[in-house]
DNA sequence: GCGATCAGCT
DNA sequence: CACAGCTGATCGC
């Protein structure tokens, strides 16, 4: 396969270095904000191709309508905050043009939220195998579709058992652990319940259900007591169960030393912990953690068919990256919303199979399955995307869409699940920093069609970081689906001519800002500050410049000061090896140097400017050399949410740090122009960050 | 002992 | 909170 390897930075490719080579005309600083309406005519009309919705059945109305959060109540209206006041420091300098970014983007703010209410595309869980139409469901209750969708799990789990026929369905008491085989299913209720009575559960803890054969208990709800057959546990109390359950078997002997019985579990603090001798840090915590949540347990009113009916059936259709057993929580599940407490026969199923030692690794981890979500699997295929965090060995195409942590957890030099496959800035990466054999990398080329078990697959620059793609996969089923990992939308990606004529079904969506707040400037105005901050301030020879970046990402900002300055910057061994595999030019590269004392202007890494104590201590590392330190911060997350401004400004003596709102994934406005060009059946999102229902409404606040 | 993992933090 | 990732503690082979 001949890479084409385009690094999102576009600075090896001639074709494209029109997206580096911004004019920089100083009387015409800003212009590059985008319109400042959030209606998507305007930006379309000017700077796009017309984006004509393929698809258009697709889009269905929603059922019920969905709450629309309040929108930005436009006292974020000014880019820049100062956090501190101005201690004085000859900075006059440079806050010329930072007022200047400041007032453009108080016009770019001040725009008119003009969004529609919902519509929401439906989305969903459909099998792997793509043989499952939504357009069957359609007619269904909300109740069948969950139903439905149980049955599909459970039949699932008895695969992923290796389900042996002959073999004889054991039930236990989760309480007790006396064999009810025999018992009818009221005896066995009224069994659990006495049971139950015994140890003092709430009412409403007990309203959970366990899907174990034809027979629900409640027992397990509360102490989360082993599904596998217990019949050592006969005399142990639930405080030791919970414990073992836990995976903290070893501390039973001082629980019960201690008499702590069910009821004072609950009160215990860090405190208290330590004093009876459990000293350690970690299984502290885990029990910390495991406490609140039995006591959230305990606290939630539990309204199960309501939930049932209200929430499942709307998180599935619009496809949240959550599975169909995060809607059944599970007493130690984190994310357990739902209020209902059946446990999937998936998860039984692997319990009962835990003793084998592959199958632990894969599945397990403290007697915790980790599910895979729906974002990184592409329905129709085997395929994963991203999901190295859920090795599973029915499984052996793995994608990775670009090189940042959170994307590419899980895979480890001792990673045997079969072909990873990504880009080429991403393949010397992973072969560099985590040690993947070459052997078991296989290279994407971009724009390029090729079959990968049956299904085509097609690649994007993501203009994310560089390496980063985004994946087209058309299985056999016909039915294509595109999963943008991280990405920033941009107008090349309309122009690409499989994109325009492939009618997508499903969309993955990186939705990391999918909210109406978060409409960040051009990534070209923000380096335009850095640079003219930067001018300004050079006549003082005893500045020091820092600029932020990650392990990858933020190429662009330092390696065009330093183009436009014409002035080296300085970065680590460690960074320089990583700036090598990102496809640079030789004239790029002579930009970067070793050497410290070269450069005022260091590439470091985020977590450096992110806090002042950090930053002095750079500042005493070079005391004499420079007497102010000037450090830019590009996240996007400096523009909007939860914040008083939608940036900021500060200072602590000498040493002032900017938040600057660059960003590498796509505003708002960018997701719902790319969902507009893109016009998907559906879509799951691959972020969230917002809390379901929250998500669920941004998402569909795409389609307004 | 070392790699993997997780919580906590920014 | 998150972005993305560092640190330190613990787990597990």
């Amino acid at each position: 396969m001949a890479p084409t390897s385009k690094s999102k930075l576009k600075t090896n490719s001639s074709s494209s270095s029109h997206f580096l080579n911004i004019a920089f005309d100083d009387d015409d600083d800003f212009q590059d904000y985008p319109s400042p309406s959030l209606s998507a005519t305007p930006r379309t009309s000017s700077l796009l191709p017309p984006l004509k919705p393929r698809n258009p059945t697709a889009i269905r109305p929603s059922k019920t309508p969905k709450k629309r959060k309040p929108v930005n109540p436009g006292k974020e209206n000014c880019i820049f905050e100062e956090a501190e006041p101005d201690l004085g420091c000859g900075l006059d300098s440079i806050e010329p043009a930072f007022d200047l970014l400041n007032k453009k983007v108080v016009s770019h703010c001040t725009r008119t939220d003009n969004l529609v209410e919902s519509q929401i595309l439906e989305s969903i869980a459909e099998e792997d195998e793509g043989n499952c139409d939504e357009e069957g469901s359609e007619g269904s209750s909300q109740l069948d579709v969950l139903l439905k969708l149980c049955a599909e799990v459970d039949e699932h789990g008895a695969d992923d058992a290796g389900n042996d026929p002959k073999c004889e369905v054991v039930i236990y008491c989760p309480l007790c652990g006396d064999d009810m085989s025999e018992l009818s299913d009221d005896r066995r209720q009224i069994h659990t319940n006495e049971c139950l009575d015994s140890v003092e559960a709430p009412a409403d803890v007990a309203a959970g259900n366990d899907d174990r054969g034809a027979y629900q208990c409640p027992g397990h709800v509360f102490d989360g007591s082993p599904l596998k057959p217990v019949t050592n546990e006969v005399d142990v109390s639930p405080v030791v169960k919970w414990l073992r359950n836990l995976g903290l078997e070893k501390y039973e002997e001082i629980f019960v030393r201690q008499e702590i019985d069910w009821d004072a579990l609950q009160w215990l603090k860090e405190e208290d912990l330590c004093s009876i001798g459990i000293t350690t840090l970690g299984p502290r915590k885990k029990i910390l953690h495991a406490l609140s949540e039995l006591r959230n347990e305990l606290t939630r009113t539990v309204e199960p068919e309501t939930n049932v009916s209200r929430s499942v059936p709307d998180e599935t259709k619009l496809g949240t990256n959550k599975l169909i057993t995060d809607y059944f929580a599970g007493p130690q599940r984190k994310r357990g919303n739902s209020g209902t407490n059946v446990r999937t026969s998936v998860q039984r199923s692997k319990a009962d199979t835990s003793h084998r030692s592959m199958e632990k690794k894969d599945h397990f981890r403290n007697g915790k399955q980790k599910d895979v979500p729906l974002w990184c699997s592409i329905p129709g295929t085997s395929f994963r995307v991203d999901g190295f965090k859920y090795l599973r060995r029915d499984c052996s195409h793995w994608f990775l869409t670009h090189f940042h942590l959170d994307h590419y957890q899980g895979l480890t030099r001792s990673f045997s699940h079969g072909t990873i496959y990504c880009s080429l800035i991403t393949a010397k990466l992973v072969n560099l920093k985590i040690g993947i054999p070459w052997d078991n990398i296989q290279v994407l080329p971009l724009h390029q069609k090729i079959n990968i078990a049956g299904t085509n697959v097609t690649c994007f620059d993501a203009n994310h970081c560089p390496g980063a793609i985004i994946i087209l996969f058309e299985p056999p089923n016909g039915k294509p689906v595109l999963h943008t990992g991280d990405f920033r939308f941009c107008e090349e990606m309309t122009e690409l001519s499989i994109l325009q004529a492939c009618p997508i079904h499903t969309l993955i969506l990186d939705t990391t800002y999918c909210n109406p707040q978060y409409d960040f400037p051009k990534q070209e105005s923000i380096i335009q500050f850095v640079i003219d901050s930067i001018k300004a301030e050079a006549f003082n020879p005893k500045t020091l410049f820092l600029i932020g970046s990650y392990t990858i990402g933020k190429e662009r900002v330092f390696v065009e000061v330093a183009r436009e300055l014409r002035k080296k910057v300085y970065v680590t061994a460690a960074k320089l090896r990583i700036l090598e595999c990102l496809g640079f030019k030789q004239e790029d590269m002579q930009w970067f140097t070793l050497n410290e004392h070269e450069s005022h202007i260091h590439v470091v890494p985020m977590w450096t400017i992110a806090s002042f104590k950090r930053l002095q201590h750079v500042s005493n590392t070079y005391k004499g050399r420079f007497s102010l330190i000037v450090a830019f911060s590009p996240t996007g997350w400096s523009f909007g949410k939860g914040k008083k401004s939608t940036g900021r400004r500060w200072q602590k003596g000498t040493i002032i740090r900017y938040e600057v709102p660059y960003s590498e994934h796509s505003s708002f406005t960018e997701l719902k122009e790319f969902v507009k060009f893109i016009s998907p059946a559906n879509i799951i999102p691959s972020v969230n960050n917002h809390g379901p229902d929250s998500q669920n409404s941004m998402v569909s606040q795409l389609l307004a």
